[in-house]
DNA sequence: GTAATGATCTCT
DNA sequence: GAGATCATTACC
């Protein structure tokens, strides 16, 4: 039983730092989410729905629980979430995920993932509550802490600490280009 | 129609 | 540190 769509219809952030620990299947294969960033719609110059609505974008304005995929490079497919209510923009890129099933390849970056787990432009909209590509409760309950960071490789708006992942979890992507701010002294994982 | 840009990855 | 490679967007 795939997560309801009112799991997706809560502010951005919430939704990402919920999406930690839950399971996404596609086809035969399954993987743990351990990373995402959160991209808000106004008030987020990094967030490709800032600029309003275009055809690329009128998925992250549409009904939440919809995949919002799109290719970077002109050669990797990344696979986001939209979150709000219909109407409001917002989504949240899955960077990592840990292998749990069927899955051979690499899956510690946003375009590894995709290519780990066969998401494509096709998937462009597919409704995750139901359908090939859902995303569901882990089968087992667990606990773990949540750290916090700048989100990786964009230039603006760079400094939001918008990205959660696992705290230790091996299959994280890697580390932020800028430390978050907290204080003094270096950066750790926070836990929240 | 044309040009700039990029939420990445792999190799050097 | 550089290159691959193309959909999308902004601007003419």
């Amino acid at each position: 039983m795939a997560l309801d769509r009112s799991f997706y219809a809560r502010p951005t952030v919430e939704v990402a730092r919920a999406l930690l620990g839950k399971v996404i299947r596609h086809a035969r294969a399954s993987a743990r989410i351990v990373e995402v960033e959160a991209y808000l719609g106004a008030n987020d110059p990094a967030a490709h729905s800032y600029r309003g609505l275009t055809p690329r974008t009128r998925v992250i304005f549409g009904p939440p629980g919809h995949a919002y995929v799109y290719l970077i490079y002109g050669m990797h497919h990344c696979l986001n979430i939209v979150a709000e209510p219909a109407g409001v923009a917002g989504c949240v890129l899955i960077r990592a995920v840990e292998p749990l099933r069927g899955i051979a390849a690499p899956s510690n970056g946003p375009g590894k993932l995709t290519r780990a787990l066969g998401i494509t432009l096709a998937h462009y909209g597919a409704d995750l509550t139901r359908g090939p590509l859902t995303v569901h409760e882990p089968s087992a309950a667990e606990t773990f802490a949540i750290a916090v960071s700048p989100r990786i490789g964009i230039t603006q708006a760079s400094d939001l600490p918008l990205r959660f992942f696992i705290a230790g979890n091996p299959f994280v992507s890697r580390s932020p280009a800028r430390p978050l701010a907290q204080g003094k002294g270096p950066w750790k994982p926070e836990d929240v």
